[in-house]
DNA sequence: GGTTTAGTAAACCATATGGTATACTATCGA
DNA sequence: TCGATAGTATACCATATGGTTTACTAAACC
């Protein structure tokens, strides 16, 4: 099932240098940006709709909308004069899974120690 | 069918400086940081270690490390006149589950919303 | 003791970031 | 058509960031 396609932000996105996991850390190291996600994990939202719980103009929760649709965690539509956002969860999963390579590594080397030192690898 | 409610979360914990999350997040979006935690997850090694396959001066290198360390990723100890640096695993593994919880909370929405369109669900 | 090695501290620079205000475009409703 | 609504564009500001160079401290080696 696919409910997206295309990716015209991506493009744009990797034309100004930074790498794909650069701009998903970059998105997510904003509280700001960390709650517009828990938001629209929840579901879609327009912009004044996500603008809503925030003391933020509308510049700047647009702005930080954009950072998020730079990185690719966030796909945005136009209805009428409304502006649709919802999340794309594969870049998300990107980041998620460096990290889990990163900590796997560790606790491998961790469980090769501990055997070590319980003398079952000699 | 109410898809969200109020996301008071963590936010509150969050009022002063940044926060947890803010900083492990920003320190993986710099490439060079996410080189270092790499090498690291394959085990410790000292500051000139790590500093080897870079093209960066030492202050670079050490400040570098100095976000890896306020961000609760790395653990630094002094041998001699080196120091070395060890991962800690568990401040990743916290930026980890924020991830999938937002996103576990995506794909059951997507689920319900399959389950509907299949008309399981009525 | 004197020199090299490992790293930190401080000052500095260019650019990025998060925020604002103001002006603008486009759509909806009356 | 006219005004309100939804959002973008632009310009601007203060601070943070990634990088440098130049000192400096502390341990190791001869």
């Amino acid at each position: 099932m696919v409910y997206y396609r295309s990716m015209a932000t991506a493009e744009t996105a990797a034309a100004a240098g930074a790498s794909e996991l650069d701009r998903v850390f970059g998105a997510l190291s904003d509280p700001t940006r960390r709650r517009i996600v828990s938001r629209l994990s929840h579901g879609e939202a327009t912009l004044t709709e996500l603008a809503e719980p925030f003391d933020l103009t509308m510049p700047g929760l647009s702005k930080h909308v954009s950072v998020l649709e730079d990185a690719g965690i966030v796909h945005k539509w136009r209805v009428g004069r409304s502006r649709y956002c919802r999340l794309i969860p594969e870049r998300l999963q990107e980041a998620d899974e460096w990290i889990q390579t990163q900590t796997a590594f560790w606790n491998q080397r961790l469980d090769g120690l501990q055997n070590y030192l319980e003398g079952e690898d000699q």
